[in-house]
DNA sequence: GTCTATAATAGGATAGAC
DNA sequence: GTCTATCCTATTATAGAC
């Protein structure tokens, strides 16, 4: 039993959950083989098997791992209140500070996304990763319509926007080298952590263009 | 020879490549055996092997290919002039254009990001694509600073504004299911693709929130 | 330029001892 | 809960006939 105080003990399952998250993220579903996994926990290959009913089923566990975090602390960041504009410029400080504290996260969030055509989708184990998606994007959908209704944001195409927003978040914490080179730093250098919310704010609060006829 | 005005006919290589764009696409390097490519082709696994030195460097082809597509039709759009606004927004055009010609493009370019881990990295193939990349960088990087310097676009964090841009460009036509779900609509369909340069436009003149003290 | 045959390796998954 | 042994299939790549 988990005494209060102890140190906290890592079952074996978190274990896999762990080396196959770094590892799935590297590189992708079909890239990494079970043995690889096992012997980065430090286990057979066989004993996975005991933890998780197959590939599929481990992957699943992984992503809904992730994705559950991830809402936990937006749904966290929403519920501090205020109007909808400074509602979502904390959600997305928030969701760039996650991103930044797992370095595994945008990347194998991102490949989830392209790997549909890998997986069976239809287990319990994805169907609950889909409806975790489901709901974190239906939160920001909504703080988005308000926005426009109280007239603090302008008339926008909300889905369209909503994938805008996810570009502009995700996609640089898993861009990789292709990230490192064109900023010259590593993007999970804290200066450039800051330097990417600066740049998500000013671009919702001014855009790009000076336009003095406004 | 090729005749002028005979139906152009397509070289093994090229026949050979097409599929593999369209595999790579759909499940990644590692994801797909060159079985299944040889299958598409209607050719036999080992005939591959005449034509290609090995998988690595058909990925790169791949890659390659593509980059160099694109880099075209970017710096033809460049070479129509205008001040950098123009420039910038035509840009955007092209490649949002292009992206939606060739659904399998954005995933193929997203995924080759990631896959760095997967491939040699040095072979003289991936040297010419990550060569590609540089010169398209370079050139978006020169006029984002040259709309800077003329006052027509604010003072921004180049590096950063231009992973926004290709977070904000190529990630909505890689992201398949998902974006699906979030439009409601392929994100290829043309009324869709409008939607997505007008979203793209409308932030850069705009920004999103509305600031009337500005 | 394409084929068959083959080599050597790694993949996911199961059975059963401990 | 972890192990060894095994099964079957797929992988990249090569050799050599046609």
């Amino acid at each position: 039993m988990a005494n209060a105080g102890a140190a906290a003990e890592i079952s074996s399952r978190d274990k896999i959950l762990d080396a196959a998250e770094t590892l799935f993220a590297k590189r992708g579903y079909a890239g990494i083989g079970l043995r690889e996994v096992a012997e980065t926990v430090g286990l057979g290959k066989s004993s996975l098997f005991h933890h998780f009913r197959n590939k599929p089923q481990l992957y699943a566990a992984v992503a809904t791992r992730i994705l559950v975090r991830i809402e936990d602390r937006l749904m966290r960041s929403l519920a501090a209140g205020g109007d909808p504009l400074t509602r979502l410029e904390r959600w997305l400080d928030v969701l760039i500070d996650v991103l930044a504290e797992n370095p595994s996260w945008a990347r194998l969030l991102l490949r989830s996304l392209f790997e549909d055509d890998d997986l069976p989708g239809d287990t319990p184990e994805e169907l609950e990763a889909h409806a975790t998606v489901g709901r974190i994007v239906a939160a920001a959908t909504t703080l988005l319509r308000e926005g426009v209704s109280t007239g603090q944001l302008r008339m926008a195409n909300v889905p369209h926007l909503l994938l805008t927003l996810v570009g502009a978040t995700v996609f640089p914490f898993a861009s990789g080298e292709f990230g490192q080179e064109v900023l010259g730093k590593d993007i999970f250098d804290p200066g450039e952590v800051r330097r990417r919310k600066r740049e998500v704010r000013d671009l919702l609060r001014l855009g790009l263009a000076v336009n003095p006829t406004r």
